[in-house]
DNA sequence: GACAGAAACGAACGTTCGTGCTATTCTGGC
DNA sequence: GCCAGAATAGCACGAACGTTCGTTTCTGTC
């Protein structure tokens, strides 16, 4: 059926590589003779991959997305309580900014570098976040319904301050490399359910 | 005396429009061509003020830090009790990052960029976020001396969440441009501060 | 108003960037 | 093993970058 599968191929290869070439200098500082060469292509032989600069910033981050999907979320959102949702996220989402990346967050980086820059990127950017927001109000509301958090919780505040922790630990992690991060992370969001606990 | 005021006056006003710029494109995103056109200046005349980018990108973090300070962190280091210092360090940071800049907190897009390139810029980064969290915990202890905060607080693990806050809130506010940002900020203090109190 | 030195300019350099062409090599179904 | 078409290479381009250099203009002191 599928012709040839050899471009699909090298094509993958090439974002994985880009992902965390991304995640360390970010997806501007990137450059495409850079990646060719680590991927031992030639620059135009990359390029025709993906037409653009442009899109390949966007392929990297569509890429990246699904990859953090399958590694993160799909097994997290299987979990039988909103609570073990909850810490299956952060859990995941640490391993993916401390062990699967070479340069912290993908989409921290992205963000903060594309948040004053109109166009696809941003929007991707801002689309991923939100329903990653949403997928921690979703599971908050789920805990709630199961009892586990309290009825008044704000769940959209919790989503804001779930997240916010871990910013706190992808610069903590990043810029100090402090051995302490993750159980500084750890302890804020203990301390953030038991605020939410019923 | 002093001779020539003229140029550490021009040199001022580069770096004032070169924290605003910076604070939108990142340290690196900033062109010396364009922040020259933006001054009225040839790129060869602004070069001369500072010698090298990388020296221009210091200077641009080293003058951020100063007017930060002003701006912020000399009143509320006045205060008379540690929780007020908390209180006007945290608002004082929104002002600068909502209303000062006009791209969100210049250390935390330095930070982001900077924090996998060894080298100067990283360095002063590191020690002017150690200081940063110094003050926070400092605070922190002595509200815990005043009696307004618990014996047993980590003041280091406050001063870990606050700024988690205020990375939440630069986020949020860039990249939704949500109006409630702010109010999520200060709803996430507070509950910090509750959970801190004696 | 002359004069030394600071400040700013204009033009050019060597690189690197993304991108566009054309040619060559490779792939996989027949 | 042939052959269409996909995949890659090679080369060149125009633009933008940081940087250098020689020159010109401005500043402030005497």
């Amino acid at each position: 059926m599928v012709k040839f599968a050899k471009g699909d191929r090298t094509r993958a290869a090439i974002l994985e590589q880009a992902i965390q070439l991304a995640s360390v200098v970010g997806l501007d500082g990137l450059s495409i003779g850079d990646l060719a060469e680590r991927m031992g292509l030639s620059k135009s032989g990359l390029f025709a991959h993906f037409g653009s600069k442009d899109a390949l910033q966007l392929a990297i981050l569509k890429s990246g997305f699904e990859r953090f999907g399958e590694l993160v979320v799909a097994d997290a959102l299987r979990l039988p309580r909103g609570v073990d949702t909850i810490r299956a996220l952060f859990d995941g989402w640490l391993r993916w900014a401390h062990e699967r990346l070479d340069g912290g967050c993908l989409f921290v980086t992205a963000s903060v570098e594309f948040d004053d820059r109109p166009g696809p990127v941003r929007e991707f950017l801002a689309e991923a976040y939100g329903r990653w927001y949403a997928m921690f109000a979703a599971a908050a509301n789920r805990a709630i319904a199961e009892g586990d958090f309290r009825t008044d919780l704000d769940s959209e505040q919790f989503a804001y301050d779930i997240n916010a922790v871990m910013l706190g630990f992808n610069l903590t992690d990043r810029l100090f490399h402090d051995p302490d991060a993750e159980h500084r992370a750890h302890r804020a969001l203990e301390r953030l359910l038991e605020d939410a606990k019923s």
